[in-house]
DNA sequence: AAGGGGTACAACCGCGTTACG
DNA sequence: TCGTAACGCGGTTGTACCCCT
């Protein structure tokens, strides 16, 4: 009958966080590090559930968060990575250091939805409301459908161009972002070439599941430079590099048609396009981060299916 | 000055995923 | 391999604050 409850509800406090609670979490987190978040209330003297301490620590009292408002140019990374990557928020969040998935997620409800809508495009689907004049001539349209890709066969290469590539460990932020170039294409032209797939979109579903890009302009492609920081942890002397070879390496595309959503995540189905890219196993989560070589479970399943899904496009 | 509506954001809830015994 | 506990995420709610009438 259902999941018990994460704690002892009767006995625990409930909405805005004093001062003291604050400090006292503050405290403990400063001498014992984050985690054991279940333990933690008691440990700490707090009468919160874990879930609570944890909400509050990430979202509001990490030292290294920064408030304020949102820049420009961070509206703008956060719009091309929900075009990206739909309600992802936590992905976002990894994208943009210092600020949090709530923050985002707030932010982009309260301001960035009205700002999209100002420009007549429609913040869930990213095009042109009322078949308006939106300027965007290419559309990425994470979608949940995958079923019959190879009948809309316009294709979809994920390009990971970059050197050195500082990951932005979640609990790390990482302050130094490379500037590394998360290229996406589209071509109609060359699907067997290229072995890059894609599949269909539905108009009225939320932009969620694996990364699919629906090219909505005529141009045969259209590539869309999302100055992303794709990168990889410490130590920089051992990040692999996606090298150049990488753009004829296009089986990556294999993620955006086939990959169930149920199943992988987007950082999963970066690790198999990196993982093609440079022929190395090569860990892209980072929530775990570089592991020389070495694949978390998430991304060492992306990379089997991803192994698996490319032999029987090919077979 | 009061109050009503709108906005912003902190916090909660439920569920999927992961870790572990 | 399975069951359970814990974690983490995304959606939703609650409430403080601001502005307008």
């Amino acid at each position: 009958m259902g999941r018990s409850p994460c704690c002892e509800k009767a006995h625990t406090n409930k909405g805005a966080w004093t001062k003291e609670e604050d400090q006292r979490l503050i405290n403990y987190i400063r001498v014992h590090g984050e985690g054991c978040w279940r333990s933690l209330p008691k440990a700490a003297g707090l009468l919160r559930c874990g879930k609570s301490c944890r909400l509050r620590w990430i979202n509001y009292l990490r030292p290294d968060l920064k408030r304020g408002n949102f820049t420009e140019e961070e509206d703008e990374i956060i719009i091309k990575l929900h075009n990206l990557l739909g309600n992802k928020w936590s992905l976002i969040a990894g994208r943009l250091p210092g600020r949090t998935d709530n923050e985002i997620k707030n932010y982009w409800n309260t301001h960035i939805k009205r700002k999209l809508i100002s420009r007549g495009i429609d913040p869930q689907t990213h095009r042109p409301l009322n078949g308006g004049t939106a300027t965007t001539t290419t559309t990425v349209t994470p979608t949940t459908t995958n079923t019959d890709a190879s009948k809309t066969a316009k294709n979809i290469c994920l390009d990971f161009r970059s050197s050195a590539l500082p990951l932005d460990n979640k609990n790390g932020f990482m302050n130094d972002h490379g500037s590394s170039k998360f290229k996406l294409t589209t071509d109609h032209s060359s699907a067997e070439d290229t072995k890059c797939s894609s599949g269909t979109t539905e108009e009225s579903q939320a932009p969620q599941g694996p990364l699919l890009l629906e090219d909505q302009a005529t141009t045969p492609s259209v590539m869309l430079d999302l100055e992303l920081s794709i990168g990889l942890p410490q130590p920089k002397s051992s990040i692999s590099s996606f090298s150049s070879s990488a753009e004829s390496k296009v089986s990556q595309g294999f993620w955006a048609a086939a990959a169930p959503p149920q199943q992988l995540t987007q950082g999963a189905a970066a690790v198999a396009a990196a993982a093609t890219a440079t022929g190395k196993p090569v860990c892209l989560c980072w929530q775990l981060g570089y592991k020389s070589g070495q694949l978390c479970r998430n991304c060492d399943m992306a990379l089997q299916i991803s192994l698996k899904i490319e032999d029987r496009f090919q077979g």
